[in-house]
Order: structure tokens, then sequence, then C-alpha cells
DNA sequence: GCTTTACCTAAACATAACTTTAGGTTTTAG
DNA sequence: CTAAAACCTAAAGTTATGTTTAGGTAAAGC
């Protein structure tokens, strides 16, 4: 059984980004490697699904340094386990609901009134920006992009 | 009965956003103003539900281009009407719902892949994004952008 | 062995979406 | 009338997320 360690190429070409993003990645902290004698990086399977993640995480609008922080709970240069993926799953699968809401509560909000051409503004969820999206406060999950 | 123009600045309270931005979104054709006598911004209060609308479209991931362009049906320097917001709403609301769909197939392929731990990835469908969200082959590309 | 392809680093460039700065003008409040 | 607050423009700066370029080194195929 070999340790199987991926060049830069091949997971670029598997995890469907170019190289110089996961050079990117890797200034940031979002991803490790080993060097072979000449140098170039060599990953372990397990940069797949974090790559993989990245990519899901950026769907839901997650700035790379949220998931950097994320991944802060993760080990840094051996597989994670498990125990390790599960958990930020399951913070991911919260948040990814939470923002199903909100986006459900705005498009209900759009067509309750934008469609509604009202000239009193007044009551407007639109026209009174913090009633769009609600409960703004300083939640500590992490999809809370409402900034 | 005037017109009741209003100043940048009071659109910038109003609405939540800075002067700066304001200028911002006038540069590139989102709103637009008349000027007073001294050369001063004066907007109409339709501008209100316009600066309203892009924040929130920019909520679900609308860039300024591409609101500038669901924007062109607009009139340009006097307020739309019902049946112009009208036809916008329902084109977003089609959009919100399609991306809500998306989230959803999301967040249930995280539940059942990031959190399986899974070693051998050839299943996983995160690691083999075409199976994600099936329609789109076109490479190893994890999401459809849904650009 | 040689040549092509892949890789290395550092730094510059790109784009979106704004903000800040600098220097000057207009409006408003007292 | 005057001083502060608001406004003007143009240009440079900022942050995020990368890509491109330039000048070399390593690895792989024939």
């Amino acid at each position: 059984m070999e340790k199987q360690e991926l060049s830069v190429g091949q997971v670029a070409r598997r995890c469907g980004v170019a190289v110089s993003a996961l050079h990117f990645y890797e200034r940031k902290g979002l991803i490790f490697s080993s060097r072979s004698a000449g140098n170039q990086r060599r990953y372990g399977k397990d940069v797949i699904r974090r790559v993989s993640v990245i990519k899901a995480a950026q769907q839901l609008g997650v700035s790379l340094a949220e998931i950097e922080s994320a991944f802060a709970s993760l080990p840094r240069h051996k597989a994670p386990n498990r125990t390790h993926w599960q958990a930020l799953s399951e913070s991911w699968h919260q948040a990814l609901s939470a923002r199903i809401r909100k986006l459900e509560k705005l498009r209900d909000s759009l067509t309750g009134c934008i469609g509604c051409g009202c000239l009193s503004m007044d009551n407007c969820p639109l026209y009174n920006p913090d009633d769009v999206l609600g409960e703004q406060h300083t939640g500590p999950v992490m999809l809370e992009r409402d900034d």
C-alpha cells in the first residue's frame, strides 16, 4: 500500500480548479503539501476533499477566511477522520438551512413588495432593509453573511 | 405638491448605504439623478426602491452587472410603474427559487457526503462533482456556477 | 540523451465593488 | 453674514479571489 501522493496538476484536474488556485489556497493555509526531492508539491488524497469542501462552501457564499477558520478544527497535515468532517458537515448543514430560510423570506418579500407598486413605502420590507432578513444580530453561525 | 427631491445624503441614510456607493451606482448606470442649480444630485423617490432592489439582489448573489441588465427594462429617468417592477419581481422570484433548490440539493449532498468520512471516494458526490447536480457535465466542475 | 511537459517562485495584473483622499463649491443653520 | 455641514470630481487605495508572466528546474516519454 503506497501513500498515493498526488501532484498539483493531478489534484487540479480531479477537482476542476487551476493549479494557480491550489498554490493560492496553500498560501492561504487552506491546504498543505509535502515536497518531492525536487521541491514539487505532493498531496495526500485528503486534499481532494478539502478542495471540494472549499468549492462547496464558496457556493454558499462563504469566504475563504471563514472556510479557513472552519478548517482550523481539522488536523493540519494528516487526513481528517470521519468525526472531523462530520462536525464540519453538521455546522454547514445548519448554516445552509438558515441561508435557505433567508432566501425564501427574501423571495416572498420580492413577490409581495416589488410587484406591488406601492407608493407609500413605509411598510415595505424592501424599503426597510433590516426587516428583510430579520435576525441580523451577531450570530456565531458561519453563513450569517448579512454584513 | 412638490416633486419631493432627495439629496444624496438623504438617500444614503434612508437606504443604509454610503454616499460613495450611490455615486458608484450612478457611474454604473444603476441609478440616475438630476442636478440642483449648484450641481448637487437630486433624486426622485423611486431611487429608494431601486437601491433597495439592488441591495436585495446582492443578497441573492446577483452581481451589479446582472442587476444593471435587469434594470434595462425600466424607464431610465422616470419612476417605473407597477408593471415594470412586477416583471422584475417575477423573473427574480424564479431565479431565487432555482437558487434555493440548488442550495437544498447541496445541503443534502453535504449531509450525505462530507460527514460520511468515506475513504473510497469513488462514489462520493463531492468527489465526483458531476453527480452532485447532474445536468451539465463539462469536466469536473463541482457545482454549476449559477452565472 | 534529449525534448517536451509539468512544476517552481515572485511579482504583476485582473475584476468586482466600493472607500478614501484631496482640493474645491454649495447649502443650511444660527 | 458667516461658519459648519454637505456636496462635487477625479484619482488612488482596498479587499477578495484568483490568473498571468517571467525566468528558471524537474520529471517523463521516446
